[in-house]
DNA sequence: TCGCTATATTGCAATATTACGATATACTTA
DNA sequence: TAAGTATATCGTAATATTGCAATATAGCGA
């Protein structure tokens, strides 16, 4: 118990539940939307621009770079990330694909 | 230590975090995956679909129902759950965002 | 009413996530 | 090389999530 049965489910789905679990949170959103407003991408900005400590900030970073939804290239002493857009297209298509499947009789 | 520090953020983004983190769970997208290509809608037909036992199958029904991603309606003895639209389409709506405002100058 | 079926709730053990201080790593510049 | 800046990792306490047995609730037909 306590553990997610992730053995019993498609890899598909496994994919798929993980990339909206990186979603899943606050700080992460708020990171996504600062790298999709700003000029340059980002690096010690988002320790600025969040109130959320320096090691939280890079936990999160991490986790949205290991979903494959951020990509950081290095730059000097900082790094700068961005989108990663082909993965947010992963999710659009599903999503679009739950719209166009639905039975217009149910419930 | 320990909470989610979901204070600090907008009403804006908890709201867009939670109903991410309403599909970040395997069973969840199974169940979602379910409803799309059944003709009917479903109720006990997930715990014979799932291996789940049906209090878990119960639990993550009512995740995705306070998430406003499910409609459940009764029907005698048991419940036609079928999928809010509306909802998904708030989600398609941030993810459209994220790539029609992207600087194609980074990284 | 009684038993049956469908679903929800409770309680709890196992595990995962979150946040952050302390510290490590690594590049840069004086 | 030493000091400074940028970022990552470790360790850990607090809290949340997951899964399920046991049990409760509720409609239905005999």
């Amino acid at each position: 118990m306590g553990t997610t049965k992730s053995e019993v489910f498609s890899e598909e789905i496994n994919d798929l539940s993980s990339l909206f679990k990186a979603f899943g949170h606050p700080a992460r959103i708020a990171i996504i939307q600062f790298l999709r407003t700003q000029e340059k991408c980002i690096c010690t900005d988002l320790v600025k621009e969040l109130p959320l400590a320096q090691p939280t900030i890079s936990q999160h970073l991490k986790e949205l770079k290991n979903a494959g939804i951020i990509q950081g290239s290095v730059s000097g002493t900082s790094i700068c990330y961005c989108l990663n857009l082909e993965k947010i297209s992963e999710l659009d298509a599903f999503l679009a694909s739950l719209k166009y499947d639905q039975n217009p009789t149910c419930c």
